[in-house]
DNA sequence: TATACTTATGAAAACGCTTTCAGAAAACGC
DNA sequence: GCGTTTTCTGAAAGCGTTTTCATAAGTATA
């Protein structure tokens, strides 16, 4: 097959031609909602189909001013999060008539940044989805360079800030329901294996480890908690040196579930029964959670969820900002997650 | 803070007139490989810089037809394998200088196929990519409709036909690989439990399973064989099922770690050592398959490589039809697998 | 000095659409 | 019958660029 030769484009002069009207009235005809006689309609109509015309979204954004498309602008797609909530970003924003215009990021300095959103911007992105999780100070940026944004922003999985549009599943929360069930098994003696302190997400579990601990009067020791950076590979890692540091535990909260696999693994090397002498609860209910050995228990976070939300959100500002609309003022949403109750966490 | 207000687009033509040159002068100077004037280029920089200006793409993709845009048309955003493609689809695309216009599937209907086209093809974009694997026919539809597609379009995932650019992971080698791995450890009597069938890339690793014995002599019978449809719990019913139509196996080739997972889980239940009463291996070298407990053997596709490599293919496509380089005539590719050796496969 | 490039700049057209603006025809009120 | 509204259609301008085309000066060639 040899590759098509490259046709012209047929554009709406064209149609207007054949149809023997002028182009505007084939525009009312591709746009509904204006006074066209239902004869030229049919006939017009009749060659659109005929040639097979398909109005260039491109032309029309450029004089509109808006393109119905979004802005997703992503870190890190290898893992688990930010790949699921693209997924609910993809779906809503589908059933909201956008197209997703994608850039992943390499890294967090301020140039490349504005390049990112400069690239954005040139393609008149109606809106942007900042799908990046919050990591040391590589949201620094916004304080300075958000406002010179001419269209809404939006962030996920970001700690809320005032006066700045968010989503995020309630980590903090989410540990603490975690912690809680644990304490209602029966245990006492709790650790942590937490995710790379430098992220918020990491950083928000581990506070609610300490945070319910506290309420009971614990306290909750650094000895007792070690971290990771969310790989099987440093659970394992961070498991061996927490059962050195805190040799009496009997229960751990894992920050993630791939973490909390290698625990799993490691305590039945070392014939530490699981759930009897040791409960195990993780983080992010992904889908093989329910098939390690033992099933585990973990926080499940509607990620998909989160991508909707998101998407729906910041529709709903740009909507607003075309004056259909109030104003919407900034709000900070967070998403509760559940707990997922398995076998590696039974009480004794 | 309240939303920055909508500031007029500082133009191509604002640029000029502060700068005191014509529009073309100042697209000289951002366009570079001009004749400009030496003291001619530095204002006009100046001027830029200070006004902030950054030229519209859109515009621009009008008038030169074409975008520096890429189509990418996925389904199954929650399949690890589309999302990992992405990941390498993302960098590669960055690299070369291209953007990501994304659309998800959520059927095989004909005319959602079409529509998808035709708002990729509305927004100018110069290349298609189909992340969407092979199931049933659901790629019928491109034997009538692939020729009238004005811009080159590459599958991914997609079983080799003549006169369209593929590129693939070898399925079937792969699974060969796999077989032979088992066979070495002494195993004789394989079983397998497949994905679901109607996706090319399960019957692809079945066919590596069945020819690999008839290779050896062995009948590979039906018997011998169930169907999973990638997810755990299918694979917890097939392996129950693969256990009481072939009771005396030795190894299973599982067609993928997800559901593999699940035959190591229940293997553990019924006391079925792994690997010394039943060797294991799976497909795709999931993260966690390296802490499962025994350790997964299984084939590693680089995704992250398939990915990279549509990019680039399809790009060298874009490029040799803008005329810059010879032809490119459409061609096949097959990334090839690795076997990684683990514990649930050791040699007895 | 005349002829040809090379360098530097601008005027105007074009990309494919939507948006006023304006005019004409038909329908309506009195 | 005349003014007013409603319905229908087209001319022309404009969105923000790039692309010929044209012109003018400077520089090298003969």
């Amino acid at each position: 097959m040899i590759p098509s030769e490259r046709r012209k484009r047929i554009t709406i002069k064209d149609v207007a031609q054949v149809a023997g009207v002028s182009t505007q009235t084939v525009s009312r005809v591709m746009n509904k909602f204006s006074y066209v006689s239902e004869g030229t309609r049919q006939r017009v109509e009749a060659v659109v189909e005929q040639l097979g015309y398909r109005p260039s979204t491109l032309a029309r954004s450029l004089i509109q001013q808006r393109s119905y498309t979004l802005g997703i602008v992503t870190f890190g797609l290898k893992y688990i999060g930010p790949s699921r909530t693209l997924n609910g970003i993809a779906d809503k924003a589908d059933e909201l008539g956008y197209m997703l215009l994608m850039k992943e990021l390499d890294n967090f300095e301020t140039n490349s940044i504005d390049e990112v959103i400069d690239s954005l911007l040139a393609r008149q992105v109606d809106g942007i989805l900042w799908v990046v999780p919050e990591i040391g100070d590589n949201h620094a940026w916004l304080d300075e360079r958000l406002t010179k944004i001419p269209v809404p922003v939006l962030f996920l999985a970001m700690q809320p800030r005032d006066g700045i549009s968010s989503v995020a599943t309630d980590n903090f929360q989410g540990a603490v329901m975690a912690m809680e069930h644990l304490l209602d098994c029966g245990r006492k003696k709790i650790g942590h294996i937490s995710g790379p302190l430098s992220w918020w997400e990491a950083d928000e579990r581990k506070r609610g480890w300490r945070e319910t601990l506290l309420k009971i009067g614990v306290d909750a020791s650094e000895e007792h908690c070690t971290e990771g950076n969310w790989s099987s590979a440093s659970g394992e890692q961070a498991f061996i040196q927490l059962l050195e540091s805190f040799p009496d535990l009997d229960a751990v909260f894992v920050a993630n579930d791939q973490m909390a696999l290698s625990v799993l693994r490691e305590a039945h090397r070392r014939n530490i029964n699981v759930p009897e002498q040791l409960a195990v609860v993780g983080f992010d209910n992904i889908p093989e959670s329910a098939y390690f050995y033992p099933s585990l228990t973990t926080i499940s976070q509607d990620l998909q969820l989160l991508g909707e939300q998101a998407v729906q959100n910041v529709v709903d500002m740009i909507q607003a900002r075309q004056g259909k609309q109030p104003i919407i003022s900034p709000q900070s949403i967070f998403i509760q997650p559940t707990l997922i109750v398995r076998e590696s966490s039974k009480r004794v």
